[in-house]
DNA sequence: AATGAATGAGCGTTCATTCAT
DNA sequence: GATGAATGAACGCTCATTCAT
């Protein structure tokens, strides 16, 4: 069997024992034994836990970005292209829920190596949002540009919404909700305040 | 030195060691050095690494629920109601990371026993949340009253927005902007989102 | 409580847990909590584990020693010293099951110490009745007296067969067979052996 | 080295620990070592202590019944099947002293699981000299039948007795009677008993 | 390309034992 | 006379990792 298949064979394997057990309680006895193959060829192929749970994460990570960045429509108007990167972004996470657990539950949790990468790969997310909002507001010719540090608070709030969404939709045992209705949902929660927001309009606590 | 005293240095330990190693990774070890105990004792006390875990969760959950609602005013109205929350929510954790690190990264990834607990610990605080929009809605006397589902979607996207940014505000190494700051930005990304929903607004995609 | 009190209490706890577990199995902490004292007061009254062992082994090899020689009567002739001597034998093995376990099943499995104990208390045992056997052959009159090696073999065999049917009586989950039966049993299988034996008529191989 | 021979190893230092130690005190570094493997090893091929206690008392078990089947010639009449089986017996406890510790000093004292398999083998010689007894009844023409009940008596007592010999004889420090001599001293003991029994002849106390 | 055989290091847990009071 | 507090040492077991083939 070529190398390319039964890496690729390895890497699903970890993926799933990774996602169902976390990192340090995954052993590579299991995982080998998920991807069909004898310990010492993964480790001839991966070379270490720590190498082997770093390509999860990057290729994960990849192919996340890319669902959400392949959503955006370069042309679209703001509130389409935001649309648009939400839905990629749920009907991935949907598609690839040992993915997504990799990414969002395990690799946080395991110390500088992986949190590093994984925190990449969030930023990319964030700055995708960020230019987006800041775009939107030039784009909205409102009266004075967000500042960078505030459009970036507010991504970082969108972010992690449509991060809890995707736990909550992928955790409901009912009829979960088609990725179409959570990202209207968030839509609804979002744009609004957004729009305020770029507009000059804000909320504030009655100073006393 | 009395019993109740050293519990509660273990338990300080341990919510530090499994905030910086994760539960796996912790070492009973580490956590009965950092406690300034003998592991013996550790065991005596608290039995079990399970055990232990549970009761850092119990504490912390509690501690954090207590926060949140102290935070809320009974009397005030409801923007004031959620504002204070957020204040609570975030002044807590950001005064205790660890024990946040500890509900939020480590427990919701370590297996039935945890998850569980942890999770009553969220949609404790989603309930808080959906009342206050619900509540809110009555009280704004809007058209139609909120679906619950719809509710506690949006809350949801609200919790997950509040920890992103708890997250972030912990993880900054510049500046940390105040706690202030962190729930005025939240405010204004979801006041007026909900604001709206809550009185029939809605965005919706343009069909095509 | 006076200490002559508490330390047969801590004794009797001691020997109910080392029949139930075994030596190794059995924790101090279990004796205390049976003998109702703190783990402090048997150190301070019994020194250690292994001294407390040893007082366990000593005081019921000594009572039932005593149960043995208390029921032969020296004027008797010798079947009925033997007869009397395996009914205290049995009688009190069934009536102390524990201290038979302990001395029986665990003191002789357990390293030098021990061992060397429980196999003075048996040689104890078997010279009573070797003495009973050589002292019965001259009774009798018998030709040949009996070379002393063979009448210590006789006699292991016999305490062996009185042990084996120990463990079997009282092990019986039917009817238990009341000791007099036992003991009959016993003598009818041993005495007339020994009853040749000491009269010069063997049992021999058909010599090639 | 196959995985075969390294089994036997194991399992022959195995015996030869736990018979010196007995099974709590036996730690598994030292069968190890003992092994000439390492501990992993011991895990891999036999997983846990208990399995390799039990694979123990199973080898032992099975080569002690075969030594004693070997003996009994079934064409032979009663007393020399009897003869050749405890001279079977005594051969092979003399050549394995620690299997027969093992089985007959160790398993026996330590709960259920194993308890359960020697008394399996007990019972399996008991049963071998029980129908011993009650065929030679039968063969000799003896008045009345034995009951079964008291034969099984009698075949605990000589299994007893045969044990008892094997450990007097083991634990010579001087010149030690050859497995012969034994073999003859317990048939001397037992023979005429027996022979007497069967044909209906008892010992009875003088009722008084 | 692929693997059976093997291990050093570490972890969760227990226990006999001792002080200070 | 009696105990709550505390620990050093060891044990059963697991795992990431490496050779020799």
């Amino acid at each position: 069997m070529p190398r390319a298949v039964r890496e690729r064979q390895m890497l699903d394997a970890a993926v799933e024992v990774f996602a169902r057990r976390g990192y340090r309680a995954a052993s590579m006895d299991e995982i080998a034994e998920v991807a069909g193959a004898s310990k010492p060829l993964v480790y001839l192929y991966l070379n270490s836990k720590e190498e082997l749970f770093s390509a999860c994460i990057r290729r994960e990570a990849e192919a996340l970005i890319l669902a959400v960045r392949e959503g955006v429509d370069p042309g679209a108007p703001a509130d389409r292209r935001l649309w648009n990167g939400l839905r990629g972004f749920f009907a991935h996470t949907a598609a690839h829920p040992d993915g997504w657990a990799v990414l969002h539950c395990q690799a946080r949790t395991h110390g500088e190596p992986f949190a590093l990468e994984v925190a990449a790969l969030r930023q990319e997310l964030v700055d995708v949002v960020t230019q987006l909002i800041v775009a939107t507001a030039a784009e909205n010719g409102c009266d004075a540009p967000l500042p960078w540090q505030e459009a970036s608070g507010l991504a970082h709030a969108l972010v992690g919404a449509a991060e809890s969404l995707a736990g909550w939709t992928n955790g409901r045992t009912d009829v979960a909700p088609a990725e179409r209705d959570t990202a209207e949902t968030l839509m609804n929660f979002a744009w609004a305040g957004l729009d305020n927001l770029m507009n000059g309009r804000r909320w504030a606590p009655a100073r006393p």
